[in-house]
DNA sequence: TTTTTTATTAAACATTTGTTTAATTCAATT
DNA sequence: AATTGAATTAAACAAATGTTTAATAAAAAA
């Protein structure tokens, strides 16, 4: 499955990425990318074949990577409904501070590369531990009955959309980058607490 | 404020906008504005100076409508805290799954066009007599005192982030558009009821 | 060392793209 | 009807862009 990269393939992937998660497939040239990675240009094509091809490659990787953090968690064998809902805050919280361009750029370029990219997806949340969990509380009475998918999306929607939406928030409240992070720290801890409000009876 | 525009100015923008809407900002070209308005390639640069002063206009149009809904519903004098998350969830669902393109390209195109798009926030929102009435609550006890914006921001989320990775959702339950549409106005109902939820003692 | 394969480079190529020009048609005014 | 100004058109232009070529340099194999 994983392929070994030479030093100068990394360094285009590198530069590549950078520059399609700042400003998109469109908007990236060979050029922009050639030079961001101090390569020559002709080198783009010779290792990639074609900057659709590159981006390609860049793009599954970093879906697989995203939704990774959150397959992990929701499959652990020990953890409680409760301690996944924090963990997955926490990390993702963290990995988006770390690159925020993440996020629009997956949802962004998703809408355009269908299928193929999207078969990871194949199971591994809806039939998760993280479901299981959510439909014994269901079956117990403790937890409303409602289609789990709108638990899933309730989660992902409270992490991963402020940021998608930080140029907003940061104008109405007059924030600098530094309190919109602190504001998202914040929400670490709130949206495990609202996540299990709303599923409560 | 607004300008009359001649019948060929309309049907430029119109195209231009569903446009600029489905394929963003650099993926579409001066061509495809002016093959898909059937207007001639020249016209675009005659009424509208360039493509960026085009894009411009209809980026600033979008947004204030998108706002808009927002705006209006918040300030509301009559109605109350709840009504206003019914009326919010109600007006934007619809909106959206009429126009599904249009939370991926305001989110998106707008971390390029910041301050100048983004004054129409001044204030709308955060000073809002819906705000008030959640300080009210505050006040009263029956809310907990947490900052506004996250009240605001889990709103906005739990309404738009689903359009926004309706294709991992379509994927994750096999659903057509039709049923992601459906589960969408399930929402309607759901998101007031959830919002409270989290608001509350 | 010689040969062969791989990696790298500068230049060129063919399209595409945003914009402009100059001519023509159309509509309104005199 | 003649004139003026606006609207529309086809063609051209210059720059940008993805890709390829052909030559050279470096590394590996013989």
């Amino acid at each position: 499955m994983k392929k070994e990269y030479s030093e100068t393939e990394i360094k285009i992937k590198t530069a590549a990425k950078s520059l399609f998660l700042e400003k998109g497939y469109s908007a990236t040239t060979t050029r922009d990318i050639s030079k961001e990675s101090d390569i020559n240009l002709a080198l783009l094509n010779y290792y990639f074949t074609s900057k659709k091809k590159l981006f390609e490659i860049i793009m599954l990787e970093t879906f697989y990577d995203f939704i990774s953090k959150m397959v992990e968690v929701y499959n652990e064998e020990k953890s409680s409904l409760e301690e996944k809902l924090e963990l997955t805050s926490s990390k993702y919280i963290d990995m988006i501070i770390a690159e925020p361009h993440l996020p629009t750029f997956v949802v962004n370029e998703l809408k355009n590369n269908p299928s193929s990219i999207l078969k990871i997806l194949k199971g591994q949340i809806m039939e998760s531990k993280l479901i299981d969990q959510y439909n014994d509380g269901v079956k117990k009475g403790i937890y409303k009955k409602i289609d789990p998918i709108h638990f899933v999306t309730n989660i992902l929607s409270l992490i991963v959309f402020p940021f998608i939406s930080s140029p907003i928030i940061i104008k109405m409240k007059k924030f600098n980058k530094t309190e919109f992070n602190e504001m998202m720290y914040e929400r670490k801890k709130l949206i495990p607490e609202w996540i299990l409000k709303m599923i409560k009876k």
